[in-house]
Order: structure tokens, then C-alpha cells, then sequence
DNA sequence: GTAGGGATACACT
DNA sequence: GTGTATCCCTACT
């Protein structure tokens, strides 16, 4: 597959609703395979397709950071749906998730990984000087890309300057579905999905 | 294959 | 308040 076939307007799209999130978490994870980040900076806008993600729940889920109940790093994933959660992991990353689930119901999307569109520049410069591939094909990098840090956990994801945008992609996409990675809890459940054959996606 | 790094949660004073 | 095990990773060898 040509992932790198990039003609659509994205600046046109519209931002998913709040109702969009407020459902079961794998069923977001999935159905935000193939839609926009985007994230409107003073130097440039950033933008970038998602092609792989990963869905947590709450207390039923050993590898969610909800499964212990409400701390304060964790409580924005029992607010209202459609929020951002970032949070921040082995001493030198970050990961950016979404809040699913209705408001007091914990859940969220993991982004694993991301198909820059626009602001590349201003990714190269906050990555180095990496290869086009290796820019936001891993949820340490694409924060890191897109200058994401703990100050942007619990921003409303529906509205600008940071949002997600419906898809632009007009043929069917191929979805692969596969267990989570990266995690020692509960590794068997088939939360993790990625686009087959984009070669963004972080593991295959 | 593994070093590196810092925040977090929780068990203890 | 202090100690420490753990953590949804990356970049290097």
C-alpha cells in the first residue's frame, strides 16, 4: 500500500463529536484507525494520520491505569469522554491517550503511533534529524514530535487547538487486530489495533 | 539484548 | 515523610 498517497485538505475536516468517544473503548481504538490528529501551533500545524492504537478499560482491565481506581495522575479517565491523558513513563516518555467511556466510566485509547501529514518540519526539529518513518512511529515519539508533555493531559480533544479530525482516507482500511504490547498485565486480551502494511505502525 | 531515566503508588515509619 | 518496585519506551550496542 502507497500510505504515502497524502491528498486530501485536512484543515476541512471536522473534529469528532464528544459523542464519538462516549462509547466501549475497543470500538473507539478501532474506529480511530485512519483519523487526524491535529494540533495548531504558533509555528505550524501539525497534523497526522493515527494507524495504531490501543484501548484500556477501567477497574476490569489489570493493565489500565484506571484498574486501581482514581488517583491523580489517572482521574481524567473516569471525567467525561473525548479528553486528552498524558502521562509520563520510564523516565523519558510520554504517551498521549484519549478518554473513552461516559463521564465516571474509566476507559481510554492509547495512540501508538502516527502517519505525519503537515508541520513535519517542526517535528524533525523537536526529533533530530530522523528518518521520515521513524518521526511518530511509536507513542514515545510522536509526543515527542508533536511537543506533547504531562501539561497537555485533560484538554478537550473536540475542539481546537488540538483535536482529532475525521479520516480523510476513501477506500476501506485494512485494520489488524492483535494483543497489546509493551505491558505485563493481562497481555492476552485483542485490544491493540494498527493498519495493515502502513508502515508507521511501530510493531507488526 | 539492555542501559537509561523520572514520576508514581503504596507500604512502611 | 521516606524507601522502593514498577512502569502502555527508545536508542544504543
Amino acid at each position: 500500500m502507497d500510505s504515502g498517497n497524502i491528498r486530501t485538505c485536512f484543515n476541512n475536516a471536522k473534529a469528532l463529536s464528544r459523542s464519538f468517544y462516549g462509547r466501549y473503548t475497543p470500538v473507539v481504538a478501532f474506529e480511530l484507525i485512519g483519523k487526524i490528529l491535529v494540533f495548531k501551533q504558533k509555528e505550524a500545524v501539525l497534523s497526522a494520520r493515527i494507524v495504531e492504537t490501543e484501548a484500556y478499560l477501567g477497574r476490569q482491565d489489570p493493565a489500565s491505569h484506571a484498574y486501581r481506581g482514581v488517583t491523580p495522575r489517572n482521574r481524567v479517565m473516569f471525567g467525561p469522554p473525548g479528553m486528552s491523558y498524558v502521562y509520563f513513563t520510564y523516565g523519558n516518555h510520554h504517551c498521549l491517550n484519549v478518554v473513552t467511556e461516559e463521564d465516571g466510566t474509566a476507559g481510554a485509547v492509547l495512540i501508538r503511533a502516527l502517519e505525519p501529514i503537515s508541520g513535519i518540519e517542526a517535528m524533525t526539529k523537536r526529533r533530530g534529524q530522523v528518518k521520515l518513518e521513524a518521526l511518530t512511529s511509536g507513542p514515545g515519539k510522536l509526543t515527542q514530535a508533536f511537543g506533547i508533555t504531562r501539561e497537555h493531559s485533560g484538554l478537550d480533544l473536540t475542539c481546537e487547538p488540538f483535536y482529532i479530525a475525521e479520516g480523510d482516507w476513501e477506500e476501506p482500511i485494512p485494520i489488524c487486530v492483535t494483543k497489546r504490547i509493551g505491558i505485563s498485565q493481562a497481555k492476552e486480551l485483542p485490544f491493540r489495533f494498527y493498519w495493515l502494511g502502513n508502515k508507521f505502525v511501530s510493531v507488526s
